[in-house]
RNA sequence: GUACCUGUAGCUCAGCAGGAUAGAGCAACGGCCUUCUAAGCCGUGGGUCGGGGGUUCGAAUCCCUUCAGGUACGCCA
């Protein structure tokens, strides 16, 4: 039930003005700052030129004419607004009968129904390990890829690894001097990154290991066998990692297909800009002139003729145009990406594109730490296992304190801590830079992910122990007996959910659906303080408190899975 | 130099396709467990929304300008 709508389609009927429609009505419509002012408010102040009235004078005519209908229990003129108050019982009634029938589909909408999202996420580099500056392009994706498929698009998740380039000829250079086979297959990514900072110091004194690294480089382009087995080899090797850590993120993809998988589909891109004339000689390398769009030129090949960056994600946007046929591409980056998204998409829109607009750069903040720039080479940086592994630690001694003869420990404190980590790297705008602070990550108090995980655990409970005494007990809910502010307050919120999540996916913002689940989480917790449930002495009382409880179990699972994050039932 | 991002309570941030007294968490202080998980709940204090102009019946929100911090600007990705 889209209550806003109901009561727009009020409205609508008797303004009995063509300019209107239930759609602009439905925008117009805001919510109370108090909920002693009205449950949705119309301001009429628009109206007071047209109607050469002042607004409260209109509020209060319009206010006379509209039909209470079905939900709506009183309507009241106050200043330019006109107050609407729910029929309460109502309300309760249609939101807790939508929750119970469709559980974990209530939310869910159909309106990208038919359309596809491509989104670009997580990306990492073979051969360099998984830190904290990949957790937010891989989980603000995540969430984006959920949120999308939960609203009816099909979402398509995309890691555009980095498993090409001249650094891969620097790791061969390395490892045939320094590396040895058993070493690399033990220690895996942290053994290719030994060998690779090892090489950059060498390099430092001795320049010609870079022609040598070059021309491994260009023996896996021209296909050399020892060369890309070992590529494939060092490829294998971080992938076996990089899953075990998607995997403990619950984080999944739909394609692999990185850097070396459009080594061959550039040549094409090349040829259509020569076609275009759209490529310009500069400064010996080849370049798309941006001037008019005020923008430095977008390099596309280089003045030995190899390709660039550029030229790799423009080969990319046209494979994925023709094999998913988009109807939009996001690319989740850091903001320091902002002008190469920016050039290369204008790149498109040169070449007459009209699908240039599907592109989206999703940027997000900086991340730093407090000992300055992340630097896999200069090694400042913080592992993202260690910052699991530290944040499961303090979770499982919260356990032991708390609740000590909780089954399957482990595997609660391995949702708890990386739970905390996921919600707090969804908390806010994309767009805040972050100073790494493991304190902070691992915070479970106030709004953080293991609040909300715990009131979803206190709600199970509750639920868990309701039925084992009687069994359930499928009797009418009387919803008159759930008019009290704080079930109201949380009515409220569980009839948002929808639109909370449209809402985060038209901004592309997960940390929408975060803040939701801690308002309903408050809301909940509200509820439970004041209202006993199980010992309230009154069987039907009882009853219709137990429904509140089911819908906002169902609901917070829900939001927290759309943005990756467990549920479990005991804590 | 040019462009982009950010500036709201001591700290971290919501609120910004204009609207009713600017909200939350943390930190501080004071209450609440013989009853459903206290990882919780309730309360108190704390803000010239960076500064200055403008548009408007109305500006934290839109425009201009200025200051501060961050980032990017050709052969890395």
């Amino acid at each position: 039930m889209d209550f806003t709508k109901e009561i727009a389609t009020l409205i609508y009927a008797a303004a009995n003005d063509t300019a209107l429609s239930i759609e602009s009505i439905v925008e117009m419509i805001e919510i109370p700052p108090n909920p002693e002012m009205g449950d949705y408010a119309f301001p009429c102040f628009k109206f007071a030129k047209a109607f050469r009235k002042a607004p409260p004078i209109i509020a209060k005519e319009l206010c006379e004419t509209i039909n209470h209908g079905e939900f709506v229990s009183d309507i009241v003129a106050n200043g330019g607004y006109i107050n609407f108050f729910m029929d309460k019982a109502c309300f309760a009634r249609e939101v807790l009968q939508e929750i119970a029938q469709k559980g974990a589909s209530y939310g869910k909408s159909t309106v990208g129904c038919g359309q596809n999202v491509l989104i670009d996420y997580s990306s990492p580099n073979i051969a360099k390990p998984f830190h904290v500056g990949h957790l937010r392009s891989t989980m603000i994706g995540n969430a984006l890829y959920n949120i999308f498929n939960f609203i009816g698009y099909t979402s398509v998740g995309i890691n555009h690894l980095g498993d090409w380039g001249t650094q891969f000829g620097k790791m061969i250079v390395a490892y045939k001097k320094w590396g040895d086979k058993e070493t690399v297959e033990q220690e895996g990514v942290k053994e290719l990154n030994r060998l690779y900072v090892k090489y950059h110091d060498a390099a430092k004194e001795q320049p010609s290991m870079d022609d040598e690294a070059r021309s491994w480089f260009v023996k896996m382009q021209t296909g050399d066998d020892e060369a890309l087995q070992l590529w494939k080899w060092f490829t294998d090797v971080s992938m076996i990692e990089f899953n075990k850590m998607y995997e403990r993120l619950g984080v999944t993809f739909d394609s692999f297909a990185g850097e070396s998988f459009y080594n061959d589909k550039m040549e094409a891109v090349v040829a259509e800009l020569k076609e275009k004339h759209l490529l310009v000689e500069s400064d010996g390398a080849m370049i798309v002139d941006l001037e008019k769009y005020n923008m430095p030129p977008c390099l596309i090949l280089r003045r030995d003729g190899g390709t660039l960056y550029p030229t790799r994600d423009i080969a990319a946007a046209f494979y994925r145009k023709n094999t998913y046929d988009f109807s939009k591409c996001l690319y989740i980056t850091a903001l320091d990406q902002n002008l190469h998204f920016a050039q290369w998409f204008k790149v498109i829109g040169e070449m007459g594109y009209e699908w240039e607009k599907d592109l989206v750069h999703i940027p997000f903040g900086l991340v730093s730490l407090d000992t300055g720039k992340l630097s896999t080479r200069e090694g400042n940086v913080v592992l993202m296992d260690d910052l699991l592994n530290e944040a499961v630690a303090k979770a499982a001694n919260i356990i032991d304190e708390k609740n000590p003869s909780l089954e399957n420990k482990q595997q609660v404190a391995e949702k708890v801590g990386i739970g905390a980590i996921v919600f707090n790297d969804l908390y806010n705008s994309r767009i805040k830079d972050v100073l790494f602070s493991m304190d902070k990550m691992i915070n479970f108090e106030g709004e953080t992910g293991p609040y909300v995980q715990y009131t979803h655990a206190r709600a199970s409970s509750v639920l868990g122990k309701a039925s084992k005494v009687e069994g359930s007990t499928a009797q009418a809910i009387d919803y008159q007996l759930l008019t009290d502010e704080s079930s109201v307050g949380v009515f409220k919120l569980l009839a948002q959910f929808n639109e909370k999540v449209v809402d985060a996916a038209y901004k592309y913002e997960p940390y929408i659906v975060t803040r939701y689940v801690v308002d309903l989480a408050q809301a909940f917790n509200r509820f439970y303080n004041e209202n006993n449930i199980l010992n309230c002495g009154d069987e039907n009382l009882k009853q219709a408190r137990l429904a509140v409880v089911d819908a906002v179990k169902t609901v917070l699972a829900s939001g927290l899975t759309l943005l990756g994050i467990a549920a479990p039932d005991k804590m």
